[in-house]
DNA sequence: TCAAAAGTGTTATCCTTACACCCATGT
DNA sequence: ACATGGGTGTAAGGATAACACTTTTGA
């Protein structure tokens, strides 16, 4: 009776909960001894929370002790096995990602949990010092193999070939860097067989995992596609709403907040710039008070006019001027 | 045993799909007999379609006949009843709601489907000829009253007391019109009464009830929050992404591609700029013929360039003039 | 003194907005 | 003739990007 239960769909609640620490996003995931991360997780069980929203909270708190305060719904992935077969055991689990932001120090996660570096999981998208090593020396070289190898089912409907979608996803052939393609670019790369966890999806042999490096620490289920997504939400919305702030302490200067915004999407941004654009933007104002611990003279410190949230035109971050 | 399996979770997935019909935004629904209008819909089932999109595909296709193109994830629904309750028969369902976009002519519609126009099911977003006349007559009257009741179980993070909601979302106060935030003026219609749905989930008697006239037709289960959904993404999708077309013939005149933005953006757009903002965008090419059924000097036909959706910065229709 | 970061000023350029105005066709 | 929509030109204003430069602290 049980079993037969167990043959339906599970719903799986998945967050990626972003913090910052040292200046660094970190992402709140549990180690299981030897197994891979995985983020925090639970099923959603409708008698006893009313809406997924409500589920997630209730799992996070569990696992991890924290009370998520900004929650945002990503995506829902119906194969997160990535294969359902007639014949497996258990439930099919449909995932639903979420990404969480939090403002606290995240030093103190409680039980299993912990704060790894988000850049960890997809070394590729950090582009602070430059064009990442690992994509000339290791991603290109198997992406161009791979793109010149039959595809075999990508019956997409606006067809792309292999490979216009790494020059879109990669900028290769001249192309420029999109920062918020964090999510075609992992999906690609799992598709080519870059990713472990295609290997251990029971993927087809591919030529390079004989001597595949690893291109990112790999994740439970699919938990990487999970936290690719989220990247690319909050990259995204960062320009057109005031969510940075989400992340930040009461009081910041704008050089923090300049280097998170920059943590955050990857790349370098131009200071005096970033300082007049945010200014302009009425999102922030001076507490008064003056940082000492600048290593340089005093800064400003200021807080976020949480009023900008009723305001038309609460736009985000202003910031085209990426300049190494 | 039967009944074991029906008490887990069901996977509903929804589409509303768009297309364009003397040059005005309708949907695909069905309608039966006396029942309110639903949206094409049918269960997941993960034994037989792989991911949730190719499920969709084939209900689609299956309940009306049409192959879709452009498909987009909205958002996952935990309560699509509005609230699961023990003892509940049948398994609860979450929905999956998804946009839809095509081209051709809708009119050969297959089965009990049929096109209906969009905004007969959300009147108040139809800004066209100036605000809606039942804003000021039906609506608004109605939500001061609401907002100066005593919330119940209101408890936000954020908290925005309903003054301010509606502030926000309805442009009171002075505050102006988001056309974005159709979900937002949904939910707080719901929330407030004002939703024939509302009523029929069983919320509490609600003292506008006895006299409430019909603000925009109902619909089944939580379908007309998906179709809110729906006309919030699009809306602004149109601004940073060339779905427009999608919606398109593959010959158009610029004045022809005016009018579908204003119908679906639910404003007007001022005639020079809008020319030359397509224009400059690289969107389009002219196809070197022209169409003399437009009532005045015939027009030239231009194309959606495809290529574009290749390059970088491939950004949609910008349109911030609004006169009328 | 130097390094590091805070902060100010200025300019060229581009984009948007808002006008004004002319063109070609059907009725 | 005139209504309707097609199509062009241009000037004002604002925002951005790219400079150069000064100020204030700690080591």
């Amino acid at each position: 009776m049980r079993a037969q239960i167990e043959s339906g769909i599970e719903i799986g609640l998945n967050a990626a909960i972003v913090g910052v620490r040292d200046g660094q996003p970190h992402i709140l995931v549990t180690r299981e001894g030897a197994h891979w991360d995985a983020l925090p997780y639970g099923p959603f069980t409708p008698l006893d929370h009313r809406t997924l929203d409500i589920g997630l909270r209730s799992w996070v708190r569990q696992q991890t002790g924290f009370e998520l305060g900004y929650v945002e719904q990503l995506y829902t992935f119906g194969d997160r096995g990535r294969h359902a077969r007639r014949g497996d055991t258990g439930p099919h689990i449909v995932s639903v990602g979420y990404l969480a932001l939090i403002a606290e120090d995240p030093a103190a996660a409680m039980g299993g949990a912990s704060f790894a570096r988000w850049y960890g999981y997809l070394p590729w998208e950090d582009w602070r010092d430059g064009k990442p090593g690992m994509l000339s020396d290791e991603i290109e070289p198997r992406l161009q193999r791979w793109a010149v190898q039959p595809g075999q089912d990508e019956p997409r409907v606006p067809a792309l070939t292999r490979s216009e979608r790494l020059r879109i996803c990669f900028a290769m052939q001249g192309a420029d860097w999109d920062e918020e393609k964090v999510l075609e670019r992992y999906e690609l790369l799992y598709e080519a067989g870059l990713a472990a966890e295609a290997k251990r999806d029971g993927h087809e042999a591919v030529e390079f995992w004989d001597a595949l490096p690893q291109l990112g620490r790999p994740m439970q289920f699919d938990h990487r596609r999970v936290l690719a997504t989220a990247m690319s939400r909050l990259r995204g919305k960062l320009k057109y709403r005031p969510v940075i702030f989400e992340l930040l302490p009461d009081a910041f200067t704008l050089f923090e907040l300049q280097k998170i915004v920059e943590a955050i999407s990857g790349h370098h941004l131009h200071k005096q710039n970033f300082r007049r654009l945010v200014e302009n933007t009425g999102l922030v104002e001076p507490t008064g008070d003056v940082s000492t611990q600048t290593g340089g003279r005093p800064a400003k410190l200021f807080r976020f006019r949480r009023d900008a949230l009723l305001e038309r035109g609460s736009t985000g971050v202003r910031m085209k001027a990426g300049r190494v």
